[in-house]
DNA sequence: ATAAAAATGTAGCCATTGCTACACTTAAGA
DNA sequence: TCTTAAGTGTAGCAATGGCTACATTTTTAT
């Protein structure tokens, strides 16, 4: 472990908007964790906007595997930052904030399934390793992915 | 985002002992994330251990980047946990079951270092970022990347 | 030996992210 | 229509993991 490894760690997620980045208290109260969070229920929305439609509380807590009472909680907060709208008993939407970070989540999580995919990880494993492993992946990284993909396809 | 995205990562970490694994509550307030950061705590103690002779509460901080007062408490989780042990004001260790979790975290860090390395990823990024990855990689993905490495250095 | 500095530990606060329990809308069916 | 089920929302609690401030112990230096 180097040693500013955790210093590292809140910097390798997406950059996120001002509401979220500038610091509560100090700095280090918003740990990567908060980012990760949020950014998952930006992707999942927009995934039930897109193959659905709308995007319901109900949905959303079921698809993470939380309490409908969580899901609406951190809804709530992804209003407060801006990334999301809608009002009581209507669904959820993206603001363009919401929807940008949403893209730039997706074109991350291909990227990282891709390349364990072409690990040789099982296809399933691939899923669920990068729900978890897409956000530490730092920019840098994220590149040298793109190039290593690039590099096996005009092979 | 797979359905039950949110459950399989709570499998990915390393298996740490039953009085991390068995839900406190119901099943959902330990979420991966206490895992890894224990996980972090002794990783870096173990480090220490072999590298100064000793692992200082201080030290843990300050390599962690966060307030000494912080170390401390988490180390108490960690004596809770049968992890650690260690008296007042002499300094921490690890218990058997300590060690070897450490071993295992060492190996994986290892493993997904070498595998972004091995990607192209320049070694600083591939330090900082197998930090936060290392605890979402499962078993299944873990292996892959072991034959995956083999198969680069047979060639 | 003793005073000062460093390290350690404790207490108490806050935000996050879970949960259950209960209240209230909205939608569906008899 | 009107009752009931499903969905939504609120309140309140707990555990984690941060912090500061203060107290205590150990180490270091004079």
């Amino acid at each position: 472990m180097t040693p500013t490894a955790k210093k590292k760690r809140a910097e390798t997620a997406v950059k996120l908007p001002a509401e979220l980045t500038q610091a509560r208290r100090f700095g280090k109260t918003r740990s990567a964790q908060s980012g990760a969070l949020l950014e998952d229920y930006v992707e999942l929305i927009d995934d039930l906007l897109t193959s659905n439609g709308e995007a319901r509380p109900t949905d959303v807590a079921r698809r993470l595997g939380v309490s409908h009472a969580t899901a609406i909680k951190t809804i709530a907060r992804l209003k407060r930052a801006g990334l999301a709208t809608g009002r009581p008993y209507r669904g959820v939407f993206l603001t363009e904030d919401g929807q940008k970070l949403a893209a730039r989540v997706r074109t991350r999580h291909r990227l990282v399934v891709d390349i364990l995919l072409a690990l040789g990880v099982p296809a399933e494993a691939a899923e669920a390793d990068a729900e978890g492993i897409e956000h530490y992946v730092s920019e840098t990284t994220l590149k040298a992915f793109a190039q290593f993909l690039a590099s096996c396809e005009q092979r």
